[in-house]
DNA sequence: TGTTATTGTGGTAACGTTCCCAAGAATGGG
DNA sequence: CCCATTCTTGGGAACGTTACCACAATAACA
């Protein structure tokens, strides 16, 4: 029953356990290639599994890296999440997820227990924790999404939700739409929006008068969406199209208009954001500006890497990705 | 910059490192009021954090659980995660999950990982990976989803695929459906499928000529589904209603039906399974079998725990939930 | 061939906890 | 007031590795 060790297949090879703890260190340590063999064959045979635990505390690293998300089971998450996962496991890292749900204590537990475990690192789209919290925890930090300026002191990887926005609002706007209603999503924890401003911006540059009835806010989530789209059908003078601060508004939003016999998009169009699996699900399919997810867990978890790596002051690095539309049929030319 | 270790806190309390540990381990270990509050103060002042590596070494425990499923970007699965994960992280759990992505070699490396790293247990999915093979890590293990009788000494969590899948066929049936069309989704390392015996004993009951050609045997994947049921509908004598494998496959069929201007559910009707976020989303909303995936999750955590807490051994439990049908707006009276 | 690098190996001391045992302090019963 | 319990505490030895240093063996050079 008990745990085979080192010691074990040092002295099934004859050699000591510095020699052993040198073979399974990698190619690179200097031991004789005949000695290797040895080693190689006992550690076989004893079918010696090395225990991780004990390295870690010795050489405080654990090859394991935390993300934190709000919600694992958004597909939005859960893309990023895979994005982040394959590079690590890649590189040999260990990736474990958890939610963070909004909350703020949660949010602090897990950072605390990423300190305890000895984690190498974290990647966070952090809900309340601050840019002088996180880099008090003194190991490399990564954020992904949401505002670059109030985390400038860490590497920072997102899609540009600004551009995004008036990629979608140009294009209504090229389809000959003048009043296009706004789904505004928000946190619970923040009520700035990149994607307010954008509109806000499209408007003044299109010399379009800001008209508050228009705007519909709401947390993010499918009943919202749809509510959202209801009120602004019963507006007296209803948009001729709508864009939604993400795929799940969207498609609550499209709901909404099947329950009313609205047309999409012959009565109103309709445009989302993210490009979550659900889009090409719908019908009309989504019209959305797509993000690249998985990209993004994946750039994210390079810069990681790079911290882990090469403990040396790196400058922090900012990356957004362009976001780009796609085309689908939810959204014509007005009519 | 070294780390704050229990000796420190020890000697700023006064004390022996053994009173922190015992203060460390809780509430009921005996230690005095007074002291433990010295030790307690020491601990805030010093902003002292326990290594949780080092503990896991000496206690050969790492609260730390293993979940291995295919894919983790698919819905379904990351809805189980998501269960599994709030139950172990409620008991103090750490959850990492990773893909086997149907690789053999992934898996085994998955597993291997869990063992170095002195994981307490692990809730899989197994694509390849045999009962004894499980059985000899020698570690609590929980199975979910797939087939019971191939994993007979281990925990067991699931839905029944087999009743879901009659009961999306009686209710065809009832609806007068008698050319029922089937979409049989198979994973890539097996083709065994419980909802291609519940089709065939379906079909046996209500004394139903089998028809080859009805069954349509894909991978599961949006695109399949597409694809299958473009072959049915090409059919000559075509189905009245189809049902699914799952909702992914349900989804693509739908789609191709919007593409072949076919009307659903007036021309033909269909049914889907596991009550994916997407399944509502789709117009017409997705008539399916629901399967408890969160549920599913938070159950197998819970063997998990019991048997992870409680060493000495118990009898291996299964547990299949009975999946519901949700009636929405896909299927109807035949024509 | 003698001297100096270079490579390969072993022993000991960490890493930061918890476990175990023993001893001192406090409590209670007669 | 003494002895037997019980409660509290401290010290040393693990847990299974890797880091470091020292030394032996080999290679390289003049």
């Amino acid at each position: 029953m008990k745990r085979v060790t080192i010691f074990d297949v040092a002295r099934k090879a004859g050699v000591s356990k510095s020699t052993v703890s040198r073979v399974l260190q990698g190619e690179e340590t200097s031991v004789k290639p005949e000695t290797r063999l040895k080693v190689l064959r006992a550690i076989q045979e004893l079918g010696y599994q090395r225990n991780e635990i004990a390295t870690s505390l010795r050489t405080r690293k654990s090859n394991m890296v935390l993300l934190v998300v709000p919600d694992i089971s958004n597909p939005f998450w859960a893309e990023v999440a895979k994005g982040v996962q394959e590079t690590l496991w890649a590189e040999g890292y260990t990736l474990v997820v958890a939610n963070s749900d909004w909350n703020r204590t949660k949010e602090r537990q897990m950072l605390q227990k990423a300190i305890s475990n000895l984690f190498d690192g974290i990647i966070i789209n952090p809900a309340y924790v601050s840019n002088a919290e996180l880099k008090s925890l003194n190991i490399p930090v990564t954020i992904i999404g949401g505002f670059s300026e109030k985390y400038p002191d860490l590497d920072f990887v997102s899609s540009d939700s600004y551009w995004g926005t008036k990629k979608a609002l140009e294009y209504l706007y090229k389809l000959g739409h003048r009043k296009i209603g706004f789904i505004n999503g928000v946190y619970p924890n923040s009520s700035k929006s990149k994607r307010l401003k954008a509109y806000l911006d499209f408007l003044e540059e299109k010399g379009i008068n800001k008209d508050d009835t228009l705007i519909v806010t709401c947390l993010y989530g499918f009943d919202h969406g749809q509510e959202a789209m209801k009120k602004l059908i019963s507006l007296g003078q209803r948009p001729t199209a709508v864009f939604a601060a993400n795929d799940i508004l969207a498609i609550g939003a499209l709901q909404a208009c099947h329950d009313l016999k609205i047309r999409v998009p012959e009565d109103i169009s309709l445009v989302g954001m993210d490009d979550i699996y659900a889009a090409k699900a719908t019908t009309p399919q989504l019209t959305t500006v797509s993000k690249p997810k998985y990209d993004e867990g994946c750039q994210a978890a390079q810069f990681l890497i790079e911290r882990m790596r090469h403990n040396k002051e790196i400058q922090p690095r900012k990356l957004t990705f362009e976001p780009i539309l796609i085309e689908r049929h939810s959204a014509g030319v007005v009519s």
